[in-house]
Order: structure tokens, then C-alpha cells, then sequence
RNA sequence: GGCUACGUAGCUCAGUGGGUAAGAGCACAGCACUCAUAAUGCUGGGGUCGUUGGUUCGAGUCCAACCGUAGCUACCA
């Protein structure tokens, strides 16, 4: 049994988790569930990175102390990635005392070793917020191209690359003002010492190819000393001996993976030094986006190898995520973020489609809202849900969801079990994609068993039970080797399917033996079909209200147009719940003498006990229309994207039912 | 600008050390079926493999240049 510790990069505590965060937090949780149910003893660690410059202005802005700003971060952090099925074995913060404490004591060790020396450095720096401002700090124009309003690192415009200091007109993005030069003493950790140390280390099985290839820039180039300190006003760790030096937060950052999985060893037993000193056949495995692989394969090694501890087995490097083509964008509501996701679609719906595109490789994956409403659809409810869908009731009826002893054509199922190997080989490899494709062409062939042995037809002849039994009964047992093979993609799913089954939870050697003479559960619907309109109304509710582009000419309406809208006010007389209907209410309106009937679509948000004697705001001449339910007579204004967030607009105190709205 | 990757049917991808006539799923069209959440099964159309040039008996595969996309470029995290 192999002994793994596995972490995902640790969300900043500046902003909600979003798209990018779960497709590495969702990838990493893979992975682990995979080792966990294969029988590997595996533990998954991550935390907010809480410490930078970003995290303490933006505290400063809200007006709370930096304590109070990333704990209500983390909380909401915590909450996102659990409704996701991230299961970390804790999240941590890397502001905290375990943190603090190996830091320093890393610190010392680096300074022991004599991998420490400072040096002066000039920087920009705004007298007016006493700050020294990194490169990103500073705005002005490109010395190349004369772009206005560009970072100081390098131009988004025309892509040179350049010193702060050679902006023209250089200005401070916390003050406006000009920003001088000026100089501080600077802590370094001496890299070039770990040259060969790298280069041997970045080949041998650590990465992949395509990564070793991008490193060897950097060594061949020549490591130049790594800045790690930061001066005063900073919010990190503070440097042992000095008064105003703060730890840079990327050398505290990886050392938080050590952090949250000490403050958990505190309380599970687990051996600290087991996974984290060097000589144990224990693993450590670190799941990073593209854009931190230097931290993570070079500065973190040769950290951890200046200071005795243990380097990691493998850094598993991703891509990037786009939305339909593009880089998330707040305007265009292709900034999605966990919250607004989960509120919209079931959360599992994201865990498979990112399982369908991850690859190990580090190429970008985009999130197609069409190939994503397909693959859902076909793939999960079309083909997965649909095997037991088309069989349980045959058995229920007639066999009171009994299995057969035995099954009418073992090779099938020995078949399915035959492919364990690859799919454990792609499991282990970060190949989620091809898992994905090769348990959806075993699904293809359950449902052409079952097409080719149709039960409908057994079921209506005399003399043909077992068979019909046993028909359904491989098809069942085939369901199963798939949910095997699936559940650490999709857990919930399979825990429902477990509880169909009526079996103890799914383990990885299951596949190997059928379920046989056994009584199911009562079918449920496993899983429900995306409509287009969830999709809709996620992207809606993800446009930034702020980000509203101005109406084109041929958006614009007249006076006139707007005058033909007949708003009135209206009391409602009674609100009640709508049988069959997810999102309505009936409400009784009254408006002026007469009376009539609104279906309004604030289930959601409205308990219809609370509505009644209110006064809101109604489209009055309205084309009736007819629905399902009755005939909807107008319709009520309110704001909000849906769900719990729908406002009802309603006049001040004072109007009355049957005033005209203008 | 430099570096590392990527670019194959409408979409997502597979194409082993260059070698039969470029594959799959989804989407689309036709047929069949009706157990199933308009699900399933069978059949079919669709590609100058980013562009240009080169190496070779032979290139999606190797080389070069160019175009496009992403990331990095050590002080954003």
C-alpha cells in the first residue's frame, strides 16, 4: 500500500473561488478519491494563502482587520469547495501558528546552511501610503510602444517586457502619485548553490517533459538569488533579528502545504515526519496551475533540500481554463464562481465535465457551454443512468427488485472487469479524459446488450422470467462495474446508485464479482437532464451589474414604446403554492375595484404567507396567457437573476392598488 | 522580444519509433424500437491534419519560417 500526501495551490485570500480554482481543487480531489478507493492510504491537504500586499489593502478597503478579512474568506472558501465534493483532510490557513513556526525554523536552517545574504535594492516607492510598490503597482506609459496605463512588468498592448523604473510617467495604483526611487536592505536565498542539484531533480520523473523543457530555461540561463523578504508595512511572517523585514509570502506559501497537514497530524495520529523527512517511501504529490511551476520545481525543492526536509515525488501541472474561447470575463458573466454555480446546476455536473477534458498534459481547457450541455446529458443521463432506468422496473414488477442467482452472459461482465488495469493506469497518470471515454464506450455496449436482449419483449412472453430475470440483472451488474469506475468523478451520483443497489459503498475490487440473489432499492431518479435555460440564467446572474455595457442605438425604445406599458400598483389579495411547479406562485391580485390572476415566478425567494397585503408593481395590459396551471393575467416586476435572488419591486407606503406607475 | 506548449471533421479529442484509403464520441440526416429522463439500437454524409517551404520512395507524424492561442520572463499571487 502506497502512503501519499497530496495538496492542491492554495487559493489566495482575495477573491471566491471560481471555474479555475475547482478544475485544480476538482482534478486534485480526483486523483484522491481514485488512490483512496483503489486502497491507497491517501490524505489531501490545501489552505487560503493568506499573506501579500493584495490581501492586506483589500482588508484596509473593507475596513476590517486582516485577521477578520481572511477568516471570512476562508469560511467562504470552505463552503464552496465542499458543495463541489472536495474533500480535503483539512484547509488550512497560512496564517497561523504551525505555519509561522516552520517557516522560521526553515529560515534558520537556509541561514545555517549559508544559502542567506542580503543586499541593497532600490525600488519604487509611494511616499504618500509608505508602501514600496512591486512592479505590478505601478502603471504608466510603455517605454516601447507608448500604450497608456500599463503595469510595470510588461506592456498587455504591444507585450515588451521592461524595469519599473522605465515607465514614462510612472504613478502609484494605491495613491496616484508619483512614486521615487528608494532603497532597502533585501534578504536572499542563494539559488545558484541548488544549480545541479535542479537540474538533476527536474529530470527524473518529477515532471513532465514539456515542463523539464520550459525549466531548463532558468537553469541554463543561471539561477539568480530569489528576493524573499519584504519590507514593512507587509502582512506575513516577520523575519527572525529584524524589526521591519517581513517573509516574502511565496516562500511561506508551499510551506503551508506542511502547515495544514501538521495541524492535522495534531489530531489523527498521522506521523509528521513521515511524509515530510527525507528516507521514507512515502509520497508527496503537489497539483499546480502552468503559471507556478517555478515556485513548485524550483524555489520549493531547493528549499526543502537546503533544509532538510524531503523533496516532493511529483508535480502533477495543469492548464488553463477559457469560457467558450475566451479568458473569463465579469461583463460577458463568464466569470463563474462557485457559488453562482452551485446555485444553477448540481455541482457534479462540473466535476464530470472537467474529468472529460482533463488530460496530463499542460494544455488549456475551455469550458464550452454546448459541449458541456451535451456531454452531461448524453453521456450521464443518455447513456450511465439510463441502464438501470430501463431495467429496474422489469424487476420490481416481477421480481420484487430481486437479482438472479446467476448471469446470462458472464463474458460481458467479465469483459467490463477486464478493463480495471487501463482505467487504474489513466487514473494514476491524471488521464480523466480517457477514463471518461473508455467507461462511456462500456456504457455503449451495456445499452446494446440490453437492445439486443430487449426485456420489453421477454417481459410479454409466457416462459421467459429467468430470462428476463437474468437480462436484468447483468445489465444492473454492468451499471455497477461503471459506477466503480466513476465514483471518484462523481461520487454523489454513485452514492445514489449504492443506495439503489441496496449494497455497502462501492470499493475499486468490486468489479470482479457480480451482485447476485440480492434485493435492490427502490429506483429513483439518479440524475436530471441540464436544461438550456439553468445555463441561461448562470451566465445571467454571473454579469456583473456594474460591468452593463450601454444600450446600442437599436436597443433603445421611444416614449412612446414606453408608454403602451400600462404599470400599475397592486395589493395581493392571497399567494399560494402551485402543484407541480418548481418555480411559481399564484398570486391574487387586486388592482383598483377589479381583481385577477398573476402567476409570478418567486417560489424561490417568496413564502406566500408573507406576501399577502403587499403592495407591488404589475404589467397590467398584459396579453393574458395561458399556462399549464390556469391563465396568468399580467405580470409582477421584480429584479435578480432567480433562485433566492429575486426582489420584488414595490412602491413606497402610501400607494394604492390601481395606481398607474410612470 | 525570448522561452515552453498547443493548432487534426460544426464541437471535444485519439492518431504508437514517418508506411495500407486519416479514426472515435457528440451534433446532423435516414431507418428501427418504445423498457427508459425526446432516452436506446442500426446506417450514413462530413476533414487540402493552422499556412508556406524543405528532408524522404513515402509526412498529420521529422526540420525551418510564418500566423494564431495560452503561460512564464525571477517584485501579482
Amino acid at each position: 500500500m502506497r502512503r501519499i500526501l497530496v495538496t492542491a495551490a492554495l487559493p489566495y485570500s482575495n477573491g471566491s473561488i471560481h471555474l479555475g480554482h475547482l478544475l485544480e481543487q476538482i482534478q486534485t480531489d480526483i486523483w484522491v478519491r481514485f488512490q483512496k478507493l483503489y486502497g491507497n492510504e491517501c490524505y489531501y491537504f490545501c489552505a487560503d494563502d493568506a499573506h501579500g500586499t493584495a490581501t492586506m489593502l483589500s482588508a484596509e478597503e473593507a475596513g476590517v482587520s486582516k485577521e477578520e478579512w481572511i477568516s471570512r474568506l476562508r469560511e467562504e472558501h470552505i463552503k464552496d469547495l465542499q458543495a463541489f465534493g472536495v474533500d480535503h483532510e483539512n484547509y488550512y490557513s497560512t496564517h497561523s501558528p504551525e505555519n509561522e513556526k516552520l517557516t522560521q525554523e526553515i529560515y534558520l536552517k537556509l541561514l545555517e546552511n549559508g544559502a542567506i545574504f542580503t543586499d541593497e535594492v532600490s525600488q519604487l516607492y509611494d511616499s504618500s501610503k509608505e508602501l514600496f510598490l512591486a512592479d505590478r503597482y505601478v502603471r504608466g506609459k510603455c517605454p516601447r510602444c507608448g500604450a497608456e496605463d500599463q503595469p510595470g512588468d510588461n506592456c498587455d498592448m504591444c507585450g515588451a517586457t521592461y524595469a519599473a523604473t522605465d515607465l514614462i510617467e510612472p504613478r502609484s495604483v494605491h495613491s496616484d502619485s508619483k512614486p521615487v526611487l528608494k532603497s532597502s536592505t533585501h534578504y536572499f536565498f542563494d539559488l545558484a548553490q541548488f544549480t545541479s542539484f535542479l537540474r538533476e531533480w527536474t529530470t527524473s520523473g518529477t515532471v513532465r517533459e514539456d515542463v523539464s523543457n520550459k525549466l531548463k530555461e532558468w537553469l541554463e540561463s543561471g539561477l539568480k538569488p530569489w528576493d524573499i523578504s519584504r519590507d514593512a508595512p507587509y502582512f506575513g511572517f516577520q523575519i527572525p533579528e529584524t524589526s521591519n523585514k517581513y517573509f516574502y509570502v511565496w516562500l511561506d506559501a508551499p510551506i503551508g502545504y506542511m502547515a495544514s497537514f501538521r495541524n492535522w497530524c495534531d489530531r489523527s495520529g498521522v506521523e509528521f515526519d513521515d511524509f515530510w523527512k527525507p528516507g521514507n517511501d512515502t509520497e508527496v504529490h503537489h497539483f499546480i496551475g502552468k503559471d507556478i511551476v517555478n515556485f513548485h520545481a524550483l524555489f520549493w525543492p531547493a528549499v526543502l533540500k537546503c533544509s532538510g526536509f524531503r523533496t516532493p515525488t511529483r508535480i502533477h501541472v495543469h492548464g488553463y481554463i477559457t469560457v467558450d474561447g475566451e479568458k473569463m470575463s465579469k461583463s460577458k458573466g463568464t466569470f463563474i464562481k462557485a457559488e453562482t454555480y452551485s446555485e444553477f446546476l448540481d455541482p457534479e455536473t462540473l466535476r464530470y465535465y472537467y474529468a472529460a477534458r482533463l488530460t496530463p498534459t499542460i494544455n488549456d481547457i475551455d469550458f464550452s457551454f454546448a459541449d458541456f450541455l451535451a456531454r452531461v446529458n448524453s453521456d450521464l443521463v443518455g447513456k450511465l443512468v439510463n441502464i438501470p432506468s430501463r431495467c429496474a422496473n422489469f424487476l420490481a414488477r416481477g421480481f420484487d427488485s430481486q437479482l438472479s442467482t446467476e448471469l446470462s452472459e458472464p463474458s460481458l461482465f467479465e469483459e467490463f472487469a477486464a478493463s480495471k488495469a487501463s482505467i487504474e493506469q489513466l487514473y494514476e497518470l491524471g488521464d480523466t479524459a480517457q477514463v471518461v471515454r473508455a467507461v462511456m464506450s462500456l456504457a455503449d455496449k451495456a445499452n446494446q446488450y440490453i437492445a439486443s436482449n430487449p426485456p420489453w419483449e421477454l417481459a410479454k412472453q409466457e416462459g421467459k422470467e429467468q430470462e428476463l430475470q437474468n437480462t436484468c440483472t447483468l445489465a444492473i451488474n454492468l451499471f455497477r462495474t461503471l459506477c466503480v469506475y466513476l465514483k471518484p468523478i462523481v461520487p454523489m451520483l454513485v452514492e445514489r446508485s449504492e443506495q439503489f443497489l441496496n449494497s455497502e459503498p462501492l470499493t475499486w475490487n468490486d468489479v470482479d464479482e457480480p451482485l447476485l440473489d440480492h434485493r435492490l432499492g427502490k429506483f429513483k431518479r439518479l440524475m436530471n437532464r441540464i436544461d438550456q435555460k439553468q445555463i441561461d440564467k448562470l451566465i445571467e446572474a454571473s454579469k456583473e451589474t456594474s460591468a452593463i455595457e450601454p444600450e446600442s442605438d437599436e436597443d433603445q425604445i421611444t416614449i412612446e414604446d414606453f408608454q403602451k406599458i400600462d404599470l400599475r400598483v397592486a395589493e395581493i389579495l392571497d399567494a399560494r403554492f402551485v402543484d407541480g411547479a418548481d418555480s411559481l406562485l399564484e398570486l391574487k391580485l387586486k388592482v383598483g375595484t377589479g381583481e385577477r390572476i398573476v402567476f409570478a415566478g418567486i417560489r424561490t425567494a417568496y413564502d406566500p404567507e408573507k406576501l399577502k397585503g403587499r403592495h407591488v408593481v404589475v404589467v397590467a395590459n398584459l396579453k393574458p396567457r395561458k399556462m399549464r396551471f390556469g391563465t396568468s393575467e399580467g405580470m409582477v416586476l421584480a429584479a435578480g437573476p432567480g433562485g433566492s435572488d429575486i426582489f420584488l419591486v414595490s412602491p413606497d407606503d402610501g400607494a394604492l392598488s390601481g395606481m398607474e406607475v410612470r
